[in-house]
Order: C-alpha cells, then structure tokens, then sequence
DNA sequence: TGGCCGTGTCATCTC
DNA sequence: TGGAGATGACACGGC
C-alpha cells in the first residue's frame, strides 16, 4: 500500500511537471480541498506555479527569441512550439473544436542512456534552472517538502525490479512518442506537404529543435493554396489522419500516474474565443469580398483577388474576362457611338460626294416616319426656290395630298409666307445651334453632320437645286424618302425641317411659334412634329439603356453564378478539413486521457473526462457533466416552488 | 407565313 | 402648369 501510495504520489509530481511543460498552473492544495472544484494544484503554500521561470518566458515569442543554442531551454520550447502549433489549430475559430490544448511530453534526443538518468522526465526539467524539483530522487527531498506533501516526496519506487524495465521502455516509447508528435504538429496545418514529405527524413535533432514554423506564415500558405492544390490536399489529410491513426498509439507511450484529474469549472471554451482569434484575424486573409463587394457594380476589379489568394484562379479569370469584357463593352459603346458619329460624317460627305447619283435604297434607309432621321430630316432651310420646288413636287404627289387631306391650295402662300421666314430662320439657325442640342442616339443625328454645310446636311436641297429639267424623276425620290411630318411641315408650308424643329431649343421653337403668324394648324403640325422627334429620340435613348441594362444584368448573373460556385468549393473543403482535424483532436484527447491515472489508479476515460484550454493556455482535465444533475436540480428547485405556493 | 427584331408613335407618368 | 424625359404598349415593316 505504502508503494502504491508512492507510485502515485510520484505519479501526480511527474504529471505536474508535465503541465507545467505546457504552462498549466497546477495547485496541489485545491486538490486536496476537494475533488471537483476547480482549483489549481500548487506544490507549495505560496501558490508559486511550478512552471513560474517559464512564465517569465511565456511571452517572450515562445522562446523564439532565445538564443537557440541555450541547453537548457531548447527542450522547454521544442514542446511549446509544438504545443502551441498544436493548441492553435485546436482552438482556432476556423476549426472549432472540443478540445484546445493537448498534454505533450518531449523527450530529448541525447543523453539517453537509459541508465544515467534514474527519470526521464528529468530530464526536461534538470537542466533548467529554477525548476529542480523534478522526480528525481535526489531532488525531490528538497523542493516538494515546499508542498506540504512531505510523503510524496519520497523517490520513485525505482527501487522496484519493474523500475529499471519501465525505465527502458519509456525511452523508447518517448522516442516514438517524439516523432509522432513532431508528425502531428506537422499534419495539423494541413498545408506543409514538404514538410509531410520530409517527416521520414527528420532527425530526432529536428524534433527536438524545430523549426521555427511561423504558424500565421504557415496558414497564410494555407488559404492561399489554389482549390486544386487543396483538392489534392483531402487524399493528403486523409493520408495523415491514418497515418496519425496508427501512430497515434505511440504518440504518447508513457503512462502518467496522476493522484487526481484536476478538476476545473473554468469556462468550457471561454478561452478559444481568446487568444487564438486575434492572432488568426491578424492571420486571416483578406476578406474574400471586400474587393467584390467594393466593386460589387460593374467594376472590372470586381474579383481583384490575386489568383493566389482565391483558390479559383480559374473562375477569377473566367469573372475577370466578364468584367473585362464589360469594361471592353463599355468601350465599344463609347467607341460605337463615336464609329457612328463618324460614320454619320462620312454618310454626309459621302452625301455630297454623290449628289448627282444618290441611291434611292440608301435614302430610303436613312428616311423615317418622323423625318427626324438623318437624312430624311434633312429638309432644312431651303431657299424660296427650294421651297417652291418642294411644294410644287409635294403637289405633284396626288396620293400624298389626298392622305394629308386639305394639303392642296397651299402653294400660293408658299410663295409668299416661306421665302421671309426660311431666309430668316436659315441664318438663326446655324448648325452650331442644333450641335448644342444633346445628341443621345447617334444614329439618328450627329453633331458632325449638323456641322456640314447646308448643302451636306440637306443633300435633297442640293439636289433640289440642280435644274428639274435635268432629272425630273428626283421629286418622285424626294417624296418617297420624305417622312410623314416632313411631308405634313411641307405641306403645311412650314419652313422648317423636322430635325431642326425638334432640335431647336424651347425658347426659340416657341418664337417661331409666336413670330412667324403660324395658323393654328401649323402650330399644332409643329407640337407635334416637335413631340414626336423628342419621343423618338426618347425612345432610341431608352432602348438602348434596356440593353444596357440588360447586358448588364447577364454580367452580373455571370459573375454570381461564378461567385457561387466558388464559394460552395470553399465550403466543402472547409468541411472537409474541419471533419478531419476533429477526428484527430478526438483521438488525441482519448489517447491522452486514457494515459492519464486517477486517485485510484484507473485510466481517464474520454467518457467521463475531457481536456479543456483555459485562459493563458492552461490545460484543465474537466469531467464531462451529466445532464442529469442539472436536472435533478431543476426538479428540486420546481419543488421548492411548488411548496412556497 | 409566322416569328423575331428594329423602329416609330402614343399614352402616361414623373420631374 | 407646361415642357421634357422616361417608359410601357402597340403598330408596322423588314428579314
């Protein structure tokens, strides 16, 4: 009994000194206080952590900034180095898990001789200074007596033939239990396939003084891993979790007796949203949609994510070609409209170039209902002459004037009434006047054809002028691609094309109105005109803005279907990794509890305890509550209720 | 010959 | 209150 009693003893020591490893204050007294009230184990009356030369440490960038030829705190750092690695990516908020923090042992590479060292344990601990109360022998008669357990500080029952042999195979089995752990470290970033690759190749040295991975650097590596290289990280993960699987046995071999778990009531995952999150939002990549979002519109830096940072670089591409190629359309419709503007320009010159052989298909292209058209509203100003000639040919035209009805009996006022106000109104209304007009469509009008002279913007005058007994036929032509309201405007003797009623600003076109003794009728053909050149440029406008719209709008769903799709890939990888580190959380904390000794020597099933992460990394074994006693006690507090009423 | 598309026009609303 | 712009609806012609 008295072995056993001492078995345990040393047992609870050595697992002290284990968590102080890994920052855990551990207070003996509150143990001996009771069973499940969280307290935490002190060796001594003073409450001084075990670990407290480390503490100093702690901070001090993991002992990065140590020099790392110091003996005597490589081994303490090697084990915080995996061991926050490890607790980082347990209690990251990306991978929300049950268990933050893991109970590591590092064992040295050197100096293992198996007899020179009556504790392998101390080995970690001896050389440092500060922290010579190890299970040694001969140093536990001088620091644990501190803790007022004077009978637990006798030596290890080494004195025992299974001492030696148990010796043996904790050597061997930390060895193991050093690699496994390196391994794991190494798995639970996910990203360091080299690194994975490498794990056959790694020295015991190496474990023993890692590399000082950078484990923002290293999930920046992660998330910045395009989707196929993450796609072609599962079979990866996979591998490692059965890697992991069948090493795991060996991940920690050495049984630690422990009197008690030390029981806490700490928060259950008040610490995971501490620490880590801060230092994972100073890792975390930008956000995914800011530069969408900034640019959700139209913007071509929509998706301006570097093809490394988003997984899919081919869908970024593929969205960027979108959105590039909106900012191409836009382009082509500014440079449309100038292509037309100019093709308007040349469609004049080309006017004047061939006004002795104009063809009538091309005038009948140009012409409209409205005479607002380019060419067809091309009657402008004409002389007295001009106008006699169009009124005689609009005379000509019996079928015309039956449609316009009253149409008739006009032209002998056309030769009074128009020649003053056509002359008058060709010199106010300069093409410079019309060019102030806002030109929306410019296939209907152009300022560069407003700008050519009167001979270029009305081809039909030029024609006009030529001597009917040269081409008597013209008439005919000019009649057919005259619109309606030029016809209606020539019939009604209005001086005044359709292009230049429309375009003429309110004020003038209401001079014209007041200033020429226009009959009622006249007045109202010229509203009308008015109102129906404006309509119709109204109506281009508004046409073409649907298209636009519409144009638009396809892009848009272009892009959130690409979007989409790219966010469901991210998903499922991120399901996918989740599900897989949680397995090996799982694992590792039944692998560690069930190394883990009560007072009465039974193993820590994962059933009834669990690991918990507190606040400043400390490593709590909790026991799982049972709903049940909750329970109870909401019955008996119902009770008393009851009874009060 | 019917459907599609472009265009002109009307009616209506809003500014 | 009238003008101007926007827009839906309809008609018409061309393909």
């Amino acid at each position: 009994m008295q072995i056993a009693k001492k078995y345990l003893t040393e047992g609870l020591i050595q697992f002290t000194i284990l968590l102080s490893l890994i920052g855990v204050r551990v207070d003996v007294d509150s143990y001996l206080n009771g069973y499940f009230t969280p307290h935490e184990i002190n060796l001594g009356p003073s409450s001084a952590y075990i670990q407290a030369p480390y503490h100093s440490l702690r901070d001090n960038q993991d002992g990065y900034s140590v020099h790392p030829k110091c003996p005597e705190l490589d081994y303490f750092f090697a084990s915080r180095r995996l061991l926050d690695q490890v607790r980082t990516l347990g209690s990251s908020p990306r991978f929300p898990t049950r268990l933050n923090a893991w109970l590591v042992h590092q064992v040295p590479d050197t100096d293992r001789t198996g007899t020179d060292e009556p504790s392998d344990n101390s080995n970690v601990i001896d050389t440092v200074p500060g922290l010579d109360s190890t299970t040694t022998g001969e140093h536990d008669g001088q620091h644990l007596p501190d803790s007022g357990q004077g009978e637990c500080q006798t030596t290890r029952p080494c004195s025992t033939g299974a001492c030696e042999e148990d010796l043996q195979e904790e050597d061997d089995t930390k060895e193991e239990e050093a690699i496994v752990l390196s391994q794991l470290t190494q798995s639970s970033t996910l990203e360091q396939e080299s690194l994975l690759d490498s794990r056959s190749d790694s020295t015991l040295s190496d474990l023993v003084h890692p590399h000082p991975i950078d484990i923002d650097q290293q999930w920046s590596n992660f998330l910045a891993l395009p989707v196929t290289d993450l796609d072609d990280l599962d079979p990866l993960v996979m591998e490692r979790l059965s890697d992991l699987g069948s090493d795991i046995g060996g991940a920690i071999s050495q049984d630690v007796s422990l009197r008690d778990a030390m029981v806490t009531r700490a928060g259950l995952y008040g610490a995971m949203s501490e620490r880590p999150e801060g230092r994972l939002a100073a890792q975390r990549p930008p956000p995914f949609f800011r530069l969408e979002s900034a640019n959700a519109s139209h913007s071509p830096s929509g998706l301006g994510l570097g093809s490394g940072v988003l997984p899919f670089a081919s869908v970024c591409n593929a969205t960027r070609n979108v959105s590039s190629s909106h900012g191409t359309l836009d382009g082509c419709l500014d440079e449309a409209v100038f292509e037309q503007i100019n093709l308007l320009g040349l469609e004049g010159l080309d006017t004047m170039e061939s006004l002795g052989s104009i063809d009538p298909r091309v005038l009948e292209d140009l012409d409209s209902d409205s005479g607002l058209s380019l060419e067809s509203s091309s009657q402008g100003p004409t002389s007295p002459g001009t106008l006699e000639e169009v009124s005689s040919s609009s005379s000509s035209s019996s079928s015309y004037c039956g449609d316009e009805g009253g149409a008739t009996g006009y032209s002998s006022e056309a030769d009074s009434i128009p020649a003053k106000g056509v002359a008058e109104y060709t010199t106010e209304w300069s093409p410079v006047d019309l060019s102030e007009s806002v030109w929306h469509d410019h296939s209907y009008s152009s300022p560069a054809f407003l700008h050519q002279p009167s001979a270029a913007m009305f081809p039909h005058k030029g024609i006009k002028e030529e001597p009917l007994s040269e081409d008597e036929d013209q008439s005919t032509e000019e009649d057919r691609e005259m619109s309606r309201d030029e016809m209606r405007a020539r019939s009604m003797c209005i001086p005044f094309s359709a292009l230049q009623i429309v375009n003429m600003p309110v004020e003038e076109f209401l001079e014209v109105l007041e200033g020429h003794g226009f009959s009622s009728a006249q007045v109202t053909l010229l509203r009308d005109i008015r109102r129906r050149g404006k309509n119709k440029l109204a109506a281009q406008n508004c046409r073409k803005r649907k298209l636009d719209a519409i144009s638009g709008l396809q892009e848009e769903v272009a892009r959130l279907h690409a979007q989409r799709d790219r966010l469901l890939r991210e998903k499922q990888l991120t399901t996918k990794t989740m599900g897989a580190v949680g397995q090996q959380i799982q694992q590792l904390t039944r692998d560690v509890l069930s190394r883990l000794r009560d007072e009465s020597g039974q193993a820590l099933g994962s059933e009834r305890y669990t690991l918990q992460c507190g606040a400043n990394g400390r490593v709590v074994v909790q026991p799982i509550r049972k709903p049940t006693v909750s329970s109870t006690v909401g019955s008996k507090t119902d009770k008393r209720k009851k009874d009060k009423k």
